[in-house]
DNA sequence: TCCGTACTTGACCAGCCGATCAAGAATTTA
DNA sequence: TAAATTCTTGATCGGCTGGTCAAGTACGGA
């Protein structure tokens, strides 16, 4: 699967170099236009190769869709693995949010992918939404569980907890269309972004009484 | 617009019965395909028509799609005039928050759709974006601005608040793919959900000390 | 009942797109 | 340098899909 040609175990220089522009391009054109809106015309163009040389190293069109999609997934599994249980509660989820806040302004094509195969049916990630996901929610919905037994912050369900954090943050680079519409230049900063998310992660909106 | 037949200023009976068949149909099928994704065929086969039937009532694909959104659209603008701004702050944003939850529950093939048209650039919708939504949004804004400047709520961008609120309710429609592969069925309740969203957005998870 | 209009459809077309192939160019290896 | 391998591409194919058309059928008013 991560071999392009069957019969050639090893990779060429040109090999790894021209498959890298391939998923770079790929994700370009898979992530605006979705993968039925996308053509490999377009992604070879984009790239500056032929569309037969693109189908030399990715067989069909579904093989360039794998891989982009495997390529970005197992870099979100990387930056998903904070949220240390030993630090301080607040402070923890609020790191965990301007991360991924941060990751949807830098890598927003991967965000809108990803939600777009979502909004197909998700078939192609079944399989990882149900292994590695799930089982990073599980475990971190542990750690908050124990938080708030602890009582060190309020009884809140932890999986819709992170589910919130999850939509809030993702909604940046998916919606980004929208809140451009919607949004004037200056209130579409990241910095209000995070500042609201975690002032009302954290305080919520009623006020403290005394 | 509104009339398939340029020609025919009035609508049949059946003119009005089958549009109503093709509109269904064509909601079904655009917010699980995608525009591109989806065939004229799909949504005639779908309503029982024939393709070119179908075709005598909405030229083309296009318009199928334009009538889908309007349509959508005007249901949408109805239901997101609440909050009332002489009740009470944190009574009005929870009863927001389970208004729009119901929503995409009740139609969560509309959210999806127009998830989708996001994600594709949105250039269907950018007037109804720039126009009635935009207006909305700082309408209810400038309520929740009041609100701050009167004590009652804690001091957050309301413009960051109105969009999470919207973010983390429409997610339980856009997302629901994911959220099937990665939360058992009890932990998945609109109750569950409900009760989160609220106690988060009310008061947070830092606890109150005395 | 008859006539005009609205509705319906099988057959068909043109363009697009994924995929193939054979043949030639470049690069590596010996 | 020569042979072997890898890379590149123009030409082409077949299937799908949006859209058309002509011919027929149902409907509704007089």
């Amino acid at each position: 699967m991560s071999q392009a040609r069957p019969t050639a175990p090893r990779k060429t220089r040109i090999q790894a170099q021209n498959e890298e522009l391939i998923l770079a391009a790929a994700l370009d054109v898979f992530s605006s236009l979705g993968y039925r809106g996308s053509t490999v015309d377009q992604i070879a163009s984009k790239c500056g190769l032929s569309k037969p040389n693109l189908l030399y190293y990715f067989r069909r069109k579904e093989d360039i869709y794998f891989a982009v999609l495997e390529k970005i997934l197992a870099e979100w599994g990387d930056t998903l693995k904070s949220l240390d249980p030993d630090g301080d509660p607040i402070e923890e989820i609020g790191s965990y949010i301007r991360q991924k806040l941060r990751l949807s302004r830098d890598n927003p094509r991967a965000s809108r992918l990803f939600a777009n195969e979502i909004l197909q049916g998700g078939e192609s990630i079944g399989d990882f939404l149900k292994g590695p996901v799930r089982s990073l929610l599980h475990e971190k919905a542990a750690v908050i569980s124990r938080w708030i037994r602890e009582e060190r912050i309020n009884p809140i369900d932890p999986y819709h907890l992170i589910i919130a954090i999850w939509a809030t943050t993702q909604h940046y680079a998916d919606f980004d269309v929208q809140l451009r519409a919607v949004l004037d230049e200056r209130e579409r900063s990241l910095e209000a972004a995070e500042r609201t998310l975690i002032a009302l992660f954290c305080d919520g909106l009623r006020p403290r009484l005394p």
